[in-house]
DNA sequence: CGGAATGTTGAGACTAGTCAACCATAGTGG
DNA sequence: CCACTATGGTTGACTAGTCTCAACATTCCG
């Protein structure tokens, strides 16, 4: 379980959160540290739960200790929402980072509340779909097209800029365990990545996406697309008129 | 889309369906043959569905034809859980089925209904449970313990029996997709399980499972587990306590 | 500076994919 | 009733991509 440890050095506090975090919701905000559990597997499912600040992962085994990292959950991102008594997966913080804990029963005392039920079920449905492309990813692409997927979803998140840099918070494991790969598969692309130019990497937490539209090409999955040419990815629309 | 084509060529209609089937949802009920499709990727969200009768399967395709089969669908199983306005998978008909269509608008209106939000939210989050299962076979097992995997939950599905034997709605081509495999990899597996003695298979689309607690203990992905040895897999507790 | 943890690179093995031939079954029409 | 064909399924030979194991490099931290 994740511990009543709420070991606050120095953290912000709830008070310090952009009110779209946390809409009348009210929990119990918990630091965890690094790699810390949030709810393990089998644990009974007792709260939802949603990112305020860090990198959260979900996480499951085989009984043979192979691992696949199911999602990262990113500030602002639901999770915990599982049917049944237990948990299927385990939650833990990659870096160190606070979550909010959201008790069900609150929820379920609530469910006449509209407000309450759409924002579950579009979490769940919301998750639903972003397990789709993560399993059609897994099932049909070739190591290439996963990391270019990884870093093309990343970049997404990261917001609007056309040639991001990323800070990578999850180590090597984390990213082949999510991408069904090996580690050493995933260091070697990385370094294919490199070579052929579209990305920079000064630092290993740190990529710097130089071919962002070569790199959506791949992810897409699409190897009838023409192989690859210069054309910026989106230009500006202001630009573009002069 | 579905095409209002409903002909209903001596097909069991709504009347004879078991009342746990359609509870409290009233919608209309369209057969479809073969191969036919319900929805297609893109088109919009309208309304949620419900299987009365045969098998759907929600399948995705990459831009250069890739194949992914994300579920199949049997009597009872709600789809057409996406968020947004499009529809993300495309939902067909495996055999000649049919399917309740439940306009969205309905339970907009009824959003203040706790029973069909908790019906809702119970499918989106059990579909969630299944992928989850779903993507971490595809992502880490090898092609025995997968096909294991698929046929111990056929065989969970199908019903209490010790030793089922399976009917095949599906052909090769609709597992391989759904385990992520070749065609030609889900025939030798068949023909590997065969020589085992884990199944019997007395026709292409039918398949009686032997050995099936060999096959959970594959599907569990458990390499270091014992063997294989020929104990019950779940010994009658009537009988052990002679 | 030393040690531990993390990441990269290389060589070889092995699983599953690809391509191609073959087989089985179910219709279809003479 | 029997070719003839179409479809779906199996099998074999070969290939390619990824994993495994091992060595090495780098970074982090005490």
């Amino acid at each position: 379980m994740y511990a009543l440890s709420h070991h606050n050095e120095g953290l912000p506090a709830i008070g310090e959160l952009p009110a779209s975090c946390v809409p009348r919701f009210d929990g119990t905000v918990i630091s965890f540290a690094s790699g810390e559990e949030v709810v393990g597997a089998g644990d009974p499912t007792k709260n939802y739960f949603r990112v305020i600040r860090g990198l959260f992962r979900a996480v499951n085994f085989t009984p043979d200790g192979r691992r696949q990292v199911f999602a990262f959950y990113t500030p602002g991102d639901f999770c915990g929402l599982e049917p049944d008594g237990t948990h299927q997966l385990t939650i833990e913080a990659v870096d160190c980072a606070t979550m909010a804990i959201l008790p069900r029963d609150g929820y379920r005392l609530r469910m006449n509340d509209p407000e309450v039920n759409s924002a579950l079920f579009e979490g769940a449905t919301r998750a639903l779909a972003l397990t789709i492309d993560h399993m059609m990813m897994i099932g049909r692409s070739s190591a290439e097209e996963r990391l270019a997927w990884f870093l093309t979803m990343l970049a997404a998140r990261s917001g609007g800029s056309r040639a991001p840099v990323l800070e990578l918070a999850m180590q090597r494991q984390d990213i082949a365990d999510y991408l069904g790969l090996s580690i050493e598969t995933v260091s070697r692309t990385f370094t294919l990545f490199k070579d052929r130019g579209l990305i920079n990497l000064p630092h290993k937490r740190l990529v710097q996406i130089l071919r962002l539209d070569a790199l959506a090409r791949l992810a897409a999955a699409d190897r009838d697309a023409a192989p690859i040419h210069l054309e910026l990815w989106e230009p500006e629309p202001a630009a573009a008129a002069a």
